[in-house]
DNA sequence: ACAAATGTGTGCGATATGGCACATACAAGC
DNA sequence: GCTTGTATGTGCCATATCGCACACATTTGT
């Protein structure tokens, strides 16, 4: 751990440090030497803002991101303009799925949450680079399939229980990611995460914020009590948990 | 739950069927032929029965399968036996994806729709015939984001559309697939496909049937005005083909 | 023929959410 | 100070769905 600070000043990575262990992307840091020496000099090291768009649904993707810390949310856009978060991305995973397949668009909006530092890679030169890196293409591949698989769990979810239990399970799988108990949320944006009205959330969260478990300031949201909020999230906060372990595991 | 796994007897492939032309699945026809004579000896023709279980949601993998015709449904199963379809896959597609990350078991469970036909190929040898066969993969990885993308587009609608809009949808989709006008299907199947209750589907097949789209008769549904029922579903039908059609034509 | 199992239609109260409106509270800028 | 914009809490009614229950029809097995 303890060599890159998580929050406040981020470590700059230099085009001339090629040690992976400076980088806090779980696949970069998997990568053998051979690999990262190719991949390294093109990286780009980049600061994300609160909900900055790295790739809007329909566009072209000019890049990809390796996110160090922080977030990012992968929503599905309606031609009304609603939206569903379908998935959530952190340090474990990568943006820009689609171009290791050889498409050149998302077909979804990946925006982040909260601050946080990447290292972006260009698609041109990502793409030369994959036929000589057979692990980075191998756990490219396999995070593709966890980022599936959780989009099913989260449909599920997102069918079956209701807002209260849903909100508590974003509050948590957002705090696991970010590292912050505090938020910066407002509830016109989680009510787009979440699929519903607005004021659906502001009555589930009055719920969650009289049972002590969540501090509700404009635009802030503080995690008082997490073990509370686990209690009141539905299962699929374990069992995206679970599965996330498990597939990082599970080899042939 | 009802309907146990039950394997399709195998039929011999007579020597003209040595020809990609005979079969129906459309990523085998699109093998170029040095990648057909590699794969078509391992391929054992099998018939697949109504509601059959290919992969049960937690178990591993034994073999994948190229649908010929005929489709097959893929279900989140939760802990207390709700289930929810995230995904459709007919003969454009494969039934097995996790094996070629490297995975062995399924998240998912999947099962077929109406009886049909698919060539059935052992896993072991799967995996060492992929990296002899760059095409085999590559259609197979496009595939596997095509229905992650999928999923996401049955995520948002299963969340934003309401039960009558999503049994229209689901009922042409099936159609399109099956290729029949009745569709074998009793109310309490398609509650699970819905992630709704079965009296809900009551009433909304109710309605259907009462403006004549459809009639419902005991474990069968006719579809009588298909253009009727296209008004009558959500715009997912038409944004899940549109996204097949470009899936299939875009290109890096 | 009879009983049992299965599939479907229907009804009803409870509940969650949609859809909308409005008041209040806070923040930023002048 | 003031104004303006934004974020939140709240209330109200309509509606979709849940959660059950039960009747009825059809099929299946004996």
């Amino acid at each position: 751990m303890g060599s890159q600070s998580i929050r406040g000043a981020p470590v700059r990575l230099s085009k001339r440090e090629n040690d992976s262990s400076q980088v806090g992307n779980m696949i970069l840091r998997g990568l053998p030497p051979a690999e990262w020496v190719q991949i390294f000099p093109s990286l780009e090291f980049v600061r994300l803002r609160l909900h900055q768009v790295l790739h809007e649904a329909g566009d072209s993707i000019k890049s990809g991101y390796f996110l160090n810390d922080g977030m990012s949310s992968v929503l599905t856009v309606q031609p009304d303009g609603e939206s569903v978060e379908v998935g959530l991305i952190g340090r474990e995973g990568f943006v820009g799925l689609p171009v290791i397949f050889g498409f050149k668009t998302s077909a979804l909006r990946i925006i982040t949450q909260g601050d946080g530092t990447a290292n972006r890679l260009d698609v041109g030169i990502l793409q030369n680079l994959l036929p000589h890196c057979p692990v980075l293409q191998r756990q490219l591949q396999r995070f593709s399939m966890f980022l599936g698989i959780q989009s099913t769990q989260l449909a599920a979810c997102n069918r079956l229980h209701d807002v209260e239990e849903r909100l508590a399970r974003w509050l948590l799988m957002c705090h696991d990611r970010i590292g912050s108990k505090t938020l910066p949320l407002t509830q016109e944006f989680l009510s787009q995460m979440l699929g519903t009205r607005r004021s659906s959330v502001s009555v589930a969260a009055a719920v969650l914020q009289r049972a002590g478990m969540i501090s509700y300031t404009r635009g802030n949201v503080t995690i008082l009590n997490k073990s509370g909020l686990e209690d009141a999230a539905c299962d699929c906060y374990d069992l995206i948990r679970q599965q996330k372990s498990r597939w990082q595991s599970e080899t042939s």
